[in-house]
DNA sequence: TGTAGCATGTAAGCCGTTACATGATTGA
DNA sequence: TCAATCATGTAACGGCTTACATGCTACA
């Protein structure tokens, strides 16, 4: 009972409510989940089909989204829109909701607390493996980024892409330093 | 069956590795709780305390972690030490396991991206409370990095202490420089 | 004497994952 | 025709939180 949205409940709303901007002919599950692996994965989470379409049917059952052609002739395809009360509910989401402070959760560092326990060289694998993989996942947003364009339209998409790129940057940065750090004093001055 | 560990399981394994190197007189759940919530908060999560208890009990059980000076008297007390088994254990898992990227959940931008629903002015209110709160934060941590000084021992924490100072520097840095873009254009230029 | 802090735990329940199960459509 | 991709869902369960319940100790 009492049935509240979650966080992920109104981030996907929020990306019903860019497809009623453009297209308005609602979107599946599936789309749904490809549109979350490029934009809410880099901010938020990307959930897994399985909740996905939990939320999909929660949506649709407060009234907050409705299938559209719901099933053409014995088509599977499901498609869903945002209704006036989804933007309604999102809207005073936006407006009245105090944003929590962010979450880092840092397997990297993580490990890095305990490299007394560690041999230098792993402790510097360890890091240079992780600047490599921010590069990688920069260039997986810097795609996004480059497809968002400069349209005065996704100017807020934009800005956040551009935030995503600012934090990789920081992250190679830094971990670049560290591991700079860690080469200068091969084993340390083991007296104090 | 089968009781895997989860990543908070070995951070607080971790803590107690920690207690073991320098007092090893164990330490209490309640200790751990303000361990956890001055150090892995920062890059991990503070588990709740009775998560905290639940997965000491765990540990118990699993023969990594044991009661020292089991409530002694009637003193409800109870302190908790790593085994050697548990140490065998944490090592293990900071030589073998890959560390997954980070997970990054950023109310914020996640609010941002849909600024377009909002008046310029509440966005605008929502980065620069931002901003000030990642000062907060800032400070909180900058008190840690302050206690751990330059000792060599600690030389892995206060590394870590300064990934997190650099990433709330660039948070307030980026947020900073999307306030000021918004504040350029007050209302957007409507037409393309 | 009473309240803040120390200390420990159980129960209910939310959010999300993986594993499982199923089937249609498109193109090589 | 066969594989990849599109498409949808259920079941089991893990990890964590909040709410609840209890009691001791130090000190103002």
């Amino acid at each position: 009972m009492s049935e509240g949205l979650s966080t992920t409940s109104y981030a996907l709303l929020g990306l019903l409510a860019f497809d009623d901007e453009t297209s308005r002919h609602g979107m599946t599950g599936y789309e749904l989940k490809q549109r979350s692996d490029y934009t809410l994965r880099f901010y938020w989470v990307s959930p897994a089909m399985s909740q996905i379409y939990t939320e999909l049917a929660k949506l649709d059952r407060l009234g907050l989204a409705e299938p559209v052609t719901a099933s053409k002739g014995r088509r599977t395809a499901r498609r869903y829109r945002i209704t006036a009360d989804g933007h309604e509910t999102l809207l005073d989401w936006l407006r009245t909701s105090e944003p929590e402070f962010p979450i880092l959760k840092h397997p990297v560092a993580l490990r890095l607390i305990m490299g007394h326990l560690l041999d230098p060289g792993q402790v510097q694998a360890m890091l240079a493996d992780y600047i490599e993989r921010v590069g990688e996942r920069r260039q997986d947003l810097r795609d996004v980024r480059d497809m968002l364009g400069d349209a005065h339209e996704r100017r807020f998409p934009a800005m956040v892409a551009d935030w995503g790129l600012g934090f990789y940057d920081s992250e190679a940065e830094i971990a670049q330093k560290l591991l700079a750090r860690l080469e200068a004093e091969p084993d340390g001055p083991q007296g104090s």
